[in-house]
Formats: structure tokens, sequence, C-alpha cells
DNA sequence: CGCGAAACGTTCGATACGGAACAAATGGGA
DNA sequence: TCCCATTTGTTCCGTATCGAACGTTTCGCG
């Protein structure tokens, strides 16, 4: 990538990460970001057709760290399933826990739908194989989208009470659900 | 100025000051500059025909910002001519004190030397009316060169000894001048 | 409601920047 | 001493960004 984009991605980013720490998305508009991120009209267009296109790829981005080296990696596996659920669930609210600044300003509002999708699309894979539960007639999607939105939920709650540490989020996670 | 400049001159200066405080002026290369304000090589010329154009550049900066809302303002002038050019001189230091951080890496070596060319040039203004020596026959440029000379060794000592606060270093240049 | 201001989204030509390549100069190490 | 690697300036073309302008939409307010 030109070194040109990703400096501008980066001024822009910045920008509408810092707009989101004083006021939540609803009420920043394009010329905030513009003005703050130093860049030309023409140049925010050429890069996002628009504000909600910008917050896509701000999930996007935000994702793509926060799952990176977690998934993929099957080789120690000799821990049983549950532990190591739980080990990348407590990973991947470390990674969260860096963004938690802003957070609260993308998940306030309906901004926070589209976080939350991105959410769940990303954390099916985690709770792919959640356990079944025992001598009952349950399909697996709907356990699985059970502790999907479960765990999303938990997220945002943590994003109004940003005072606990990971784990403690994650003990709270996994000690009020059977199925894992 | 296009705003694609102010943003490649801002980021070369500041790479540039971020280099000098931790290896002096004549280790620094080109391409160390370069690399740190994550520019291309093409840009880097098209602002500055060499390293030592920088230099002169940066001291330019420097100079207009030290000196800068100091010389030209005639009006409080019921005080009496030192007490003014004790409060200018006092000023002056601190604004020079917001650059010592990356100060030391320029005065130490032959960058000095354009710095201090630089700063006895600016000074001159300063010292113009410095009191004539009663009752001997010494040229007004003599006196003035002595002041210029003395100040700027001053401020290339306190680069050394960086504890003194500006007050200090003020009333040591004084308190050591029957000039004043 | 009606109106002025602000924000939106797009267009255009000018230009600064990037990336790669190059020869020349420099500068340590064998 | 020679040699290899690094640095230095310069060149070329493709492109991302700029600035200004424009009509449209939205918004705040009398």
């Amino acid at each position: 990538m030109d070194r040109r984009q990703r400096k501008t991605r980066a001024a822009i980013f910045g920008a509408f990460t810092e707009l989101l720490k004083e006021k939540s998305y609803g009420k920043i508009t394009v010329q905030d970001i513009i003005d703050a991120a130093d860049v030309g009209r023409t140049t925010f267009y050429t890069h996002f057709e628009t504000k909600d296109d910008l917050l896509r790829s701000l999930c996007a981005e935000i994702f793509e760290h926060v799952f990176s080296h977690d998934l993929g990696r099957e080789k120690t596996h000799d821990f049983s399933e549950e532990h190591d659920t739980r080990a990348r669930v407590t990973h991947i609210l470390y990674h969260l826990q860096e963004h938690m600044d802003y957070l609260p300003g993308i998940l306030s509002g309906e901004s926070g739908e589209v976080f939350m999708a991105f959410f769940k699309e990303h954390l099916k894979g985690l709770f792919a194989h959640a356990r079944e539960a025992e001598g009952r007639a349950i399909p697996r999607d709907y356990i699985q989208n059970h502790m999907v939105c479960d765990f999303a939920e938990t997220v945002r709650w943590w994003t109004r009470n940003p005072r606990y540490t990971p784990e403690e989020i994650s003990s709270f996670f996994f000690e009020t659900t059977p199925l894992l």
C-alpha cells in the first residue's frame, strides 16, 4: 500500500477514535473528522464512501487486531476444549481492553449495532464447538447463537463498567453459562 | 502553504529533532531522517538541498519562535533600558528551554557553529543599545559584538549544564558584565 | 412553516509525493 | 592498497492528495 494511503488512513482513524472519546458517533460530522485528521475533503471520500463506511472499516480493523494470532493455531490441543476456549476468551478481552477508551463512543447509539454485528460474526468461530446440552434435543446452531450473543452482550456491559479486569469479565461469563 | 508540504516539513523536522536526542548531528544520515520521518527520498530533496540545509532551516524556525513577540514592541519604555533588556533576555531563555532536549545534539560538533552564527545574527538587535563604556574610546560595534558573543556562549554553556533555570542563567549573565 | 447556515457528496485541474532505478561519492575492513 | 557496502543526489513516471468550487440535503431557529 502506498505510503500516502497508509498515513491518510492512520490520520483519519486516529482523528475518528479521538473524537469518539469526547462525543458519540451520531454527533460526529464528517467535517469534524476532516478537520481533526487535517486532510482534504476529497481525500476522505476517496478512502471512505461515507461516515458509516468509515465505521465499518474501523470495526474491521479492530477485529483484525483483536482476533489476530487466535484462530488457526490448533497445535496445543492436549488441553481440554474448555480450557482452550477460556484462554482464547481472556486473550480477546485483553485485546479489546486496548480500545476501551473509545469503545463506549461506538457502542452507545445506533453505531453499536454495526459493531455488534461485526463482533458476532467473528465470534461464531470461537463457539463452534460448544458442548451439546445433555439429553435434550437442542440444535447446535441455537447453542452457538446463544453463546455468541451472551458474550457480545457481556462485552457491551463491560464498556459501561470498565473497572473490571479481563480475568474478572471472563469469570463472570464462564460462571453464568452451563454450556462450556 | 500546501497542507502536504506542511505535514512533510513537520514530519522531517520532528524526525530530525528526535534523532538529535540520541546522536549528534554528524552521526545522523539523510537515510536516518528519511526512515524516521517516513517520507520518500524524493520528497526530502524537494524540501531541502542537503542535510546542512535542513539544519539551517531548523535553526531559522527555532529562532523565529524564540525571538517572536520580542523585538518590535516599544511601548512600555518607561522602564529603564537595562530592565527591559533583562526581561527580554529572560524571555528568550524561556523559549530556548523548550528546545533544550535536542539542543545539545546540535551544539556539540561542527553543527554548533551554524547554530551559533544564526543565534548571533539574531542577537545583534537585542544589544544594539548597550551602554557606552564611560570615559574610554571603545567602538560601539566592539561592545555589541562582545555582548552578543558573551550571551551566545552563555547559552552554549547552559546546554551542557541544563539544570539551571532561565532566571539563574539570566543572573549569571548580567552579574558578569559591566556593560548593562 | 420558511429561511439561512452548515454539512454533504461530487467534480476538476494542479501539484506534491511515492517508488524504483541510477551513477557518483564516501567509507570502513581485509 | 583494493573492494564491497552504504550513502548521496538525481531522474523518471504514475498516482494520491490538495484546494476550490458546485448543487443538494439536512438542520437549527425565528
